[in-house]
DNA sequence: CGGTGTGAATCTGTTCACAGCC
DNA sequence: GGCTGTGAACAGATTCACACCG
């Protein structure tokens, strides 16, 4: 399945989810693309990887397409995470209830500074980074959350592999070098906002021009 | 320019600044690629696009280079920018230090809500939604930072398009309709972690499978 | 009709491979 | 020998276009 297809599909599900709270039954290729941002025929392709379900003339069941790509992206099951670092970013993360809702469960936090550990977030303790491996292991952690400083990254991943996560969600601007049956995933506001500066700055150039 | 060069760029970026802070003065598309997760082919391909200034048999000046890429993706200037949300992640972001070392400044946050307006936040007062379009313009801000939940999401992004900014941050898991004057791009925290899930779990399938 | 499913065409981005320079 | 710049081959993803179904 390619890449862009499963970022959309969480985008799809994310529709289906509020129509279906308004209780429609079905959907069209056609809708279902522009309220996420894409094309009818991408949509079908989409669809089509996840097993297709959708009847001619009528559209997409949308109980079932739900069911269906929760089942394809992974979400069925409830994910257990551990946050690592309990700055900002962290402390966000863990209080940021959406999440939760779906299925993802931030079992855990943890940071390297005596000075944080012990306090209270979000409803759990801050832990000393000693007790991350026996806490992952005993409390079934599948993804740890990296929100460090870039410097302490990388120690920090391998630390996360060691103790047996399957997944890596990292906030730290920087490339982790993982062995391959780890899975990352970067968020990375920076280059995010750095990508928006350059489509501003590239708008603003070709209104010069013309 | 591709999409994804400009995300190279900015990882590129990072390790030149990173090479430059230890006094070393040219650097190799190779170690450039190895560093942040490229090849050498692509780093080369990636820097033609701005204007190639290497040297063979010697690689690129970092000096240069680091001047040549902010240029190109427009972070010589700073930018300033505003948040609305003053939630979890409205906050993080206003106390995110990292992003002014960047040359991104956030002038100004606003919330809805009154119960939040005139806290402090990072050292600035939250201010009312009302005030927004008056600070935009006086302020100068370039950029709207978008950290409210998904429904406000769409009317906040129109209030700020007609404010003036000339782009949008959107932590919201909403696709927003703007103008196309105006940039977007979208940091979205769930299907960061969907991605993350969906990776693992097709990892652990075809381990399965062997 | 309105709508799906899908091969074929196209576009976009990446890798290869090699000539050329220091 | 080390390293860049770049056309040419390749792979991946998107769009098109159209047959087919209710």
């Amino acid at each position: 399945m390619p890449r862009p297809t499963v970022q959309r599909l969480s985008l799809y599900l994310r529709e289906l989810e509020r129509l279906a709270a308004e209780g429609r039954t079905t959907v069209s290729s056609r809708h279902l693309g522009t309220s996420s941002g894409a094309t009818d025929a991408q949509v079908r392709k989409d669809l089509g990887f996840i097993g297709h379900a959708g009847q001619p003339g009528v559209g997409y069941a949308i109980d079932d397409l739900i069911v269906a790509i929760r089942e394809a992206i992974g979400v069925h099951r409830a994910w257990r995470a551990a946050i690592v670092g309990a700055g900002n970013v962290g402390r966000a993360l863990a209080a940021y209830g959406r999440f939760q809702e779906e299925g993802f469960v931030i079992a855990a936090i943890f940071d390297q500074s005596p000075a944080v550990v012990g306090r209270q977030v979000a409803g759990m303790p801050v832990q000393a980074m000693e007790a991350m491996p026996r806490a992952v292991r005993d409390g079934a952690i599948d993804i740890g959350i990296i929100a460090v400083p870039p410097e302490q990254a990388q120690p920090v991943a391998d630390a996360l592999v060691a103790a047996g996560v399957r997944g890596i969600l990292n906030f730290a601007p920087t490339r982790l070098q993982v062995a391959d049956r780890v899975a990352t995933v970067d968020v990375d506001f920076r280059s995010a906002l750095e990508r928006l500066a350059m489509e501003v700055s590239e708008r603003s150039r070709s209104r010069r021009e013309r």
